[in-house]
This record gives structure tokens, sequence and C-alpha cells, in this order.
RNA sequence: GGACAGGUACCCAAGUGGUCAACGGGAGCAGACUGUAAAUCUGUUGACAGCGUCUUCGGAGGUUCGAAUCCUUCCCUGUCCA
């Protein structure tokens, strides 16, 4: 690993600890081992998984091995996180199948014939109760109450089981296992990293490196991205939801994904932050955020229609070309909240009630209302209900 | 084991016999506006056979003309004591 490499690695970064010592292990020309965990209760990766796979990636390119770990002992234990809701735990076909369709998502940014795959029940689930006590025996309750999220849920009165206190030291335990050079995540996972370290010192190894990336905002703005919070933009998606989603983050999130999903230079960061300052109109520089990164993820073909579709439907409030259509002999008399609820464009009658009364469906440009409304309904007509779905009648 | 507090819709949270399909906030959805699915403002948010019916306040029973609200019992969570 060469000087400038070890720049590289650090761009975009929230903490590296460590980074001495790996650039001089790295200079013995051994490939590193750098290990990051994935579980695989939520096989949806997004964009916000991108930021370390990204990282991931570049340390690949440059010879080093990733190891990567399906947290498949601890799925299938179960983790009740959050609010009273446990969840579920996952059998072994469920986590296999998860797994699988996890690394076809990976597989598009990292080369997974080059990437150590390594499941950690092949460890965890073999530990005797002996060897675990000795681990906690070197571990305090007040240490591991002291991760932000145990010393939220602590003080506001919510649950924490004790196995939950296991599970740093399970994902420390990994470290130990695979023998770890570096372990990378996102910057709420500094806590864990850091105990694998000490556990590996226990185990005489040499501690990990640590470098953390900094946590995607979702779309929302306000919380990172996360599948729960519903606010995350899928690396599978189609290009067209890619494309709206990205459009509905707000403004001040440009210059972070610009950051973290493009590696944009700072050059380029300063000259959009200058020109919205200048009264630039930020949307601008959103349509082009979102064309780039779906174009990143797709084709580039996809991304340019992606925007031509959002210009045309959002913008100038016109028809898109691709309007699902339902055929139709005859002229139909129909209510239409029955139809549009029949045809999928709403999920319920009463929603569908909703949505009319308060002026959200037209046919041919024109608004129902009444939403008892019959209508009749002949070839051409075009039905639309909210703000993107269509329906053609042919 | 004991004492106390609590479990309400997607989330937070009010409500302690009828006016409760349930205040308020968040979030979602829709409308207006805007060169954005940004921001802002407004409306809306159980389902269905449209005004009435059915399901919903941790579960199961009960009291009552009537229960989220009272009683019994069970389950779950937190705090303190042991």
């Amino acid at each position: 690993m060469t000087k400038e490499d070890c720049n590289a690695i650090q761009k975009n970064t929230v903490d590296f600890i460590g980074l001495e010592e790996l650039c001089k292990k790295a200079e013995l020309g051994k490939p590193l081992r750098i290990k990051y965990g994935a579980d695989p209760s939520a096989p949806d990766l997004h964009l916000g998984h991108y930021v370390p796979i990204y990282k991931l990636k570049q340390f690949q390119d440059m010879g080093h091995t990733i190891v990567f770990i399906i947290g498949d002992f601890t799925a299938s234990i179960g983790d009740p996180t959050g609010r009273s809701k446990v969840r579920k735990a996952l059998s072994h076909e469920q986590i296999k199948e998860n797994a699988k369709t996890y690394f076809e998502q990976v597989g598009k940014v990292l080369d997974l014939n080059q990437t150590e795959i390594r499941y950690n029940s092949e460890w965890s689930s073999v530990l005797t109760m002996d060897e675990l006590l000795k681990m906690m025996a070197h571990f305090t309750l007040s240490q591991i109450l002291e991760r932000d999220d145990f010393t939220k849920r602590f003080a506001s009165q919510t649950p924490i089981f004790m196995h939950e206190f296991m599970y740093p030291l399970m994902q420390a335990y990994d470290s130990v296992a695979i023998q770890a050079d570096l372990e990378l995540g996102g910057s709420d996972q500094l806590f864990n990293f850091l105990l694998a370290r000490e556990l590996q010192i226990f185990y005489g190894q040499k501690p990990q490196s640590i470098l953390t990336m900094p946590l995607l905002v979702g779309t929302d703005g306000v919380d990172k991205m996360s599948k729960s919070l519903g606010n995350y933009v899928g690396l599978t998606e189609d290009s067209i939801q890619m494309f709206g989603k990205l459009m509905s983050i707000p403004d001040p999130l440009i210059i972070p994904y610009h950051k973290l999903i493009l590696q944009s230079s700072e050059e380029t960061l300063e000259n959009i932050r200058v020109q919205i300052e200048q009264g630039h109109n930020p949307m601008d520089f959103k349509l082009d955020l979102a064309t780039r990164i779906t174009e990143k993820f797709h084709t580039f073909q996809e991304g340019q229609n992606a925007k031509e579709h959002f210009i045309t439907v959002h913008r100038k409030k016109e028809l898109p070309d691709d309007i699902p259509e339902f055929e139709l002999e005859n002229v139909l008399s129909v209510k239409i909240y029955e139809f549009i609820t029949t045809h999928d464009l709403t999920p319920t009658k009463s929603e569908a009630k909703r949505i009319i009364t308060g002026g959200g469906c037209s046919i041919n440009g024109e608004k129902i209302t009444d939403p008892l409304a019959e209508v009749q309904l002949q070839k051409g007509d075009i039905i639309k209900v909210g703000k993107r779905k269509f329906l053609k009648i042919v």
C-alpha cells in the first residue's frame, strides 16, 4: 500500500483508528483482512449501505481481502431492537435466501470472486459456555451500557434484554475468529468495533484498525437511511422510482449525496454550494444528482429516461409515455371509486373516496370531485389518481 | 417474592361509563403554490353496500340499556424494595 493509497482510503471517513499500524502492516505486502459484517434479516440494500461497500471496493482494488460476514447466528436468535416488538428469529432457509439476494446486490459493487464469505455461526454456535464466560469476564455492564442505543433505551425505560448485551460481544468475537486487520462500517458501529479490539488483545492478537463511514441521511432528511423507517432508496429499485425518490430529498442533502454516493471532488461540491447561495435553483442540481445516481446503478440510457419521465410528469404535468393500459370492448359505465380500486390505483375503496373528494382524481384532465360519481369510460380515456398513478383505457 | 406505574390506531401520546372511529404531534396520502416527489400552506388518514353497519384502545371473560373507561383473570413492560 502506497502513501497515496493511505490517503485515498481516508477520504470521506469519520473515524480512523490505528491508521499507522495498518499502513505499516500493509507495507509488508501481505493482503490485509478487512471485515465487514452484514445482517441477513434485511436483504434490501440501499444507498446507505453503498457508502461503506464502496469503501470496501477501494480496498479490494488495492488487492486486500474483504471478509464478508453474514451474521446468521445472531439472526437465528432474533433481535428485539426498538420498542417491545421482537424481531423475528429467522430460519436457516430464510437466512440462506436472504444472504443470496444480499450478495446479488453487493455483487454490483464488489467482485465476489475475490471476497471471502463467512457465516458467523461457523464459530459462534460452537462456543462453549466456558469460553463465553471468559469473554464476558472482560467487560463490565456499564461498558456495554455506554453504547448509545442502550443508553437511550435505558433512559426512556424501554426494555433491554439480556441477550442483547451479548450481541456486541459476539460481533467482536467475529473479529477474533477471522483475525481481522481492519473493520469497516457505519459510524454507529464504532462502539462494537472498539470492543473487538479489546477482545482481540485478550486473545493475543494485534487489535484491528477501525474505519467508519458517515451515515447517509434518508430521503426524509432527518434520520439515517434505513429500511424500517421507509426513507431509503434501494439499490435495485427501478430507475423511475429511484429517480423520484432522489428528487424527494430535501435540498440540503444534495451535497452529502454528491459526496458520499458520487464521490464528487471538493471543488465540485464547493461549486454547487456557491451557485445555490447565489440563487441558482437547487432543483437543477438535484436533477443532475438524481440522473447521475440512477445512471450509476442502472444504465446511462435509463438514467436519461428517468429524467425525461420526471420532467414530463412532475414539472410539465404531462402524461408519461408508458401508461399502464386496460382493455375495454365497449363504453363502460361505472362508479369511479370502484373502478380505480379494482384496478389497483388505490388500496381500498375508502381511500379512493378520500382521494376523489380531495381532488386527486381526474379523467382526461378533468377533475372528478364527487366520490360517488358514475362515469362513462371509453377507449382513449386516461385516468389519473394522485401524483403519479395513471391508467389508460384502450 | 413485595409495592407502585403502565400496555390506546403506522409511531409518540390524550382520553377514566354515553356527545369515541377516539384530542394533539410526528409520519403518510391528496390539493394549492413552486421550473423539485424540496420548502410553505390547506385538507385528509379503520373497513364496507353513503350517513348506516361492522371491526378497533394488551388477551379472555363479566357488570351495564350502553365500556377504551368499571369488575375478574391472564399475559407483557418499567421503577423501587428484597
